[in-house]
DNA sequence: CTTGACCTGTGGGTTACCCATAGGTTTTAC
DNA sequence: GTAAAACCTATGGGTAACCCACAGGTCAAG
């Protein structure tokens, strides 16, 4: 089958298809007359595979490198584990970060309601996120 | 001042002080003779500013709407409340998506401790990522 | 007067795609 | 039989907010 047709078999767009065949996730054999890239079943089956691994938040290059061990036919789990074992506290902290900013969104929403708009005057850009207390150091990401 | 002692004294790096006047946040003079970019105390102040709205979850180009917004005598704040208004939501949007991401991950690790590694076969590539539900499709091999 | 610390601009990298373009191919319709 | 529609290709640029490397100019101190 063609890009399109793997494509919506698999329920993504026909560039997803292309973009995991350029990044190696996918190694379609090609139609030595037109050069398409035509794929197999079983590359219907790795689609699968790689969306139900970036389901888990696995990212590409990842899977990658779990494809190709289980290509090698080495056991791609302990990696696997370890993979999921280690991210999974960074996304933790970064639900906690983001609930912190929404913190500090809600907070500046109610503590602006009695607050004038004011104008600009070269010592205040606005007010509203003046009154906000400044970083010490680091920084956020939204 | 210079990039460095900016950078130092705002608690960014001076690539970030070179990002931000790149961006046009930041609108040093310039030293006639070397080119070095020169800041003043408004620019600190600017820069405080910054750090204040990146903290809020403000973009780099929402800021720059703002400044120049303030630097055209228009109060920012109508602004500014819209801009935090309407970004709560996508932000609890996103936590609540990063909170279904931990579940399945933990789920998953629970669920494998029992599950042997398993080889490669062709038609398996990791039983562990495997066992784990198919997002949807558009269409099922019928 | 030579280190070493600082400055400049440019260009490439990060993530997982999306989109535009130009041009070749296949399928469909008349 | 052919023309248009639909699909394919590779390439390059865009996204956000920086980080880093590089080559080359500038400057304070020993």
């Amino acid at each position: 089958m063609k890009v399109n047709e793997l494509a919506k078999r698999g329920g993504v767009t026909a560039e997803t298809v292309r973009h995991y065949a350029r990044e190696q996730l996918l190694a379609p054999q090609r139609h030595p007359d037109n050069g398409y890239q035509l794929f197999s079943d079983t590359d219907l089956e790795r689609l699968r595979f790689i969306q139900r691994a970036r389901k888990l938040g696995f990212s590409v290059a990842e899977i990658r490198d779990i494809l190709s061990h289980a290509d090698q036919g080495d056991s791609p789990c302990p990696l696997v584990r370890d993979l999921l074992t280690s991210r999974l506290p960074l996304i933790r902290a970064r639900i906690a970060e983001l609930e912190a900013l929404a913190e500090r969104m809600e907070h500046a929403l109610v503590s602006w309601q009695n607050m004038p708009d004011g104008t600009p005057d070269g010592h205040s850009v606005c007010r509203l996120i003046e009154s906000f207390p400044a970083p010490a150091s680091s920084q956020e990401t939204p």
